[in-house]
RNA sequence: GGAGAGGUGGCUGAGUGGUCGAAAGCAGCGGUUUGCUAAACCGUCGUAGGGUCAAAAGCUCUACCGGGGGUUCGAAUCCCCCCCUCUCCGCCA
C-alpha cells in the first residue's frame, strides 16, 4: 500500500517505476475513480452537516416547547437522502481500496531493472560443489533407499506434495530446526517467538497476500482462518495497529513455523521430490526497523541467512532479484540459492525481502520517538532457511558413493550422529 | 459448548437518548515561578478522510466510544448479530 497523497501527486513517477516490474498502473482509471469518490464523499458530508446543524436546532426548540413535527419530517427526508449517498460511497470506497491494496509495492533504485529471473543478478557466491568419483543421486532416490523419506504414504494419507519422514530423516529435519533458531538467537542477536500457525484474514491483508492472492493460501472451511504460508505473516502482524518506540528499533524476531501453500499454479514445476511441497518447514527472520536503517538491516539479515550454510558447508550463491521477479510487497530481495547436485544446479533456498513501509502502512505499525511523528516502520523478512531445502541440500551435498550420508559437522551435536545409514523398513 | 461480567482517548476512569469528540486524574507537550532539581500554577494535548490553499500552517466539515446492522429528528447511551477479555461449569492435549 502507498502513501494516498503521495501516490495522487507522482502518478506519473509510479506508472514508470512499476512498468519496470511488469505492472500496468493505469493512471487515467486511477484518477477517474479517485475523483468520483471524492465527489460523494464531498456531497455526502455537506449533506450531514446540514442534517447535525438541523438536528441540534430540534433539540433546542423542543427544550423551548414548540411544535417540530415539520422540522423532523425534513431531517428524516435528508436522512434518506444521506442513506443512498452513503451507499455509493461505501461502494467507492471498497473499489478504491481494493485497487489500491492490488498495486505492488515500488522496487528500490538499486534493484536491477529487468523481466524475469533471467535478469537476477548474482551478488556472492561461496563454497565449491562437491566432486563425486560416482553418479550422484537425487534426493528422493536416497531417501527412499535410505529409509527416511516415504512420498507413497503421504500420498496416502494426505495426497501429492505431501512428505512423511521416518527416523533419521524425521530427526534431521527437527535438527535443523533447532540449530537455526540457536544460531540466529545466540549469535545474531535475533529474539525468539513462536506464532499460531493460523491466521486470519486482516493479518494476510497487512503482509499482502490479501486480496490478490487467496488462492495461493489454504483456508478453513467456516472460518475467518488461514494456514500460514510464511511465518512472515504472524510475526510481522505481532505489532498491527501498534506504535513502537523508535528508539528500540531495529527488532529482530526469528520464528519456527511449518508453512502451508496451496501451490496452485505450479503443477509441472518440481513434481519430484521434496523441493515443492504443500506443506514444508521454515525458520523465518523478521525485522521492525526506522525507514533510514533497513538497506543496512537487509544486508545483515541476508548474511545471517547465508551463515547457516557456511555452518553447514553447504555451497551456495546470492542473488539480486531483478524488477521483474520480486514479489509483490517488495522494494528489494535477495534469493540465497543453494547449490544441488542431484538437480545440477542452485536453487532457492531463503527469499530475503525489504518491504519499506509497504506492509506498515497496510497493516498501521509505527514507532515514534521523544518528539517527533510517529511514522511507518520497515519491515523486512527472509528464510533463515527453509527446513525442507535444507534437508534436501545436506542429503545430495554429503551423500556417499555406498548410498549413507555424511552429517555436517556443525550439526552433529543436535542429531547425535555422524552418518546417515540404511536401516530396516518399517 | 453452557452461564455470567466486561470492552470508552497513551493509561486510569466518568458518562444510560440531545451543544459529548466525550468529565476528572495521570503521563506528554509549551510556559510562569525557581540558583538547580522537585513542587506549584497557567495553557495545550486523539486518529483518519474531505473542503479551502501552489504547498504548508491555519480555518472548516465529516467519521470514529470493540466490529457490523437497526430504532430515532438525534445514539457512547436503546435493540439485534458478531469478535475479544475475564470468572465459573463442561470437554480436552
Amino acid at each position: 500500500m502507498h502513501d494516498l497523497n503521495f501516490f495522487r501527486n507522482h502518478l506519473d513517477w509510479f506508472r514508470d517505476r512499476l512498468a519496470t516490474r511488469g505492472f500496468e498502473l493505469d493512471v487515467a482509471a486511477f484518477q477517474d475513480l479517485d475523483r468520483r469518490r471524492r465527489q460523494y464523499v464531498t456531497e455526502n458530508e455537506t449533506l450531514n452537516a446540514q442534517r447535525n446543524a438541523a438536528t441540534a436546532e430540534i433539540g433546542k426548540l423542543r427544550k423551548e416547547g414548540a411544535d417540530t413535527s415539520e422540522r423532523q419530517r425534513a431531517v428524516r427526508e435528508m436522512a434518506e437522502r444521506s442513506t443512498l449517498l452513503e451507499q455509493q460511497v461505501a461502494a467507492l470506497d471498497t473499489e478504491f481500496r481494493d485497487l489500491l491494496a492490488r498495486i505492488p509495492n515500488v522496487p528500490h533504485e538499486s534493484v536491477p531493472i529487468g523481466a524475469s529471473e533471467r535478469d537476477n543478478v548474482e551478488v556472492r557466491r561461496w563454497g565449491n560443489p562437491p566432486r563425486f568419483d560416482f553418479e550422484p543421486r537425487a534426493h528422493w532416490d536416497l531417501g527412499e533407499a535410505l529409509g527416511i523419506l516415504d512420498l507413497e504414504r503421504a500420498s496416502k494419507v494426505t495426497g501429492a506434495r505431501f512428505a512423511v519422514y521416518w527416523d533419521a530423516g524425521a530427526r534431521l529435519e527437527r535438527a535443523l530446526v533447532g540449530f537455526m533458531l540457536d544460531l540466529h538467537t545466540r549469535e545474531h542477536g535475533y529474539r525468539e517467538v513462536l506464532p499460531p500457525f493460523l491466521i486470519n484474514s486482516a493479518s494476510l491483508y497487512a503482509t499482502g497476500q490479501l486480496p490478490k492472492f487467496a488462492e495461493d493460501l489454504f483456508k478453513c472451511e467456516g472460518h475467518d482462518l488461514w494456514l500460514a504460508p510464511t511465518a512472515e505473516v504472524p510475526v510481522t502482524n505481532l505489532f498491527r495497529n501498534e506504535t513502537l518506540d523508535l528508539d528500540r528499533l531495529p527488532i529482530s524476531l526469528c520464528a519456527y513455523t511449518p508453512c502451508f501453500r496451496s501451490e496452485a499454479g505450479s503443477y509441472g514445476r518440481d513434481v519430484r521430490g521434496i523441493i515443492r511441497q504443500h506443506q514444508f518447514q521454515k525458520v523465518e527472520l523478521v525485522k521492525f526497523t526506522r525507514p533510514d536503517q533497513s538497506y543496512d538491516e537487509l544486508e545483515k539479515l541476508t548474511t545471517n541467512a547465508e551463515e547457516v550454510l557456511r555452518r553447514l558447508e553447504l555451497p551456495f550463491r546470492t542473488v539480486a532479484l531483478s524488477t521483474g521477479d520480486m514479489g509483490f510487497g517488495s522494494a528489494k530481495t535477495y534469493d540465497i540459492e543453494v547449490w544441488l547436485p542431484g538437480q545440477g544446479g542452485f536453487k532457492e533456498i531463503s527469499s530475503c525481502s525489504n518491504y519499506e513501509a509497504f506492509q506498515a502502512r497496510r497493516g498501521l505499525i509505527r514507532a515514534k520517538g521523544g518528539k517527533t511523528k510517529a511514522e511507518f516502520v520497515h519491515t523486512l523478512n527472509g528464510s533463515g532457511l527453509a527446513i525442507g531445502r535444507t534437508w534436501v541440500a545436506i542429503i545430495e551435498n554429503y551423500q556417499q558413493a555406498d548410498g549413507s550420508v555424511l552429517v555436517p559437522k556443525a550439526l552433529r551435536p543436535y542429531l547425535n550422529a555422524e552418518r546417515i545409514e540404511k536401516i530396516a523398513a518399517p
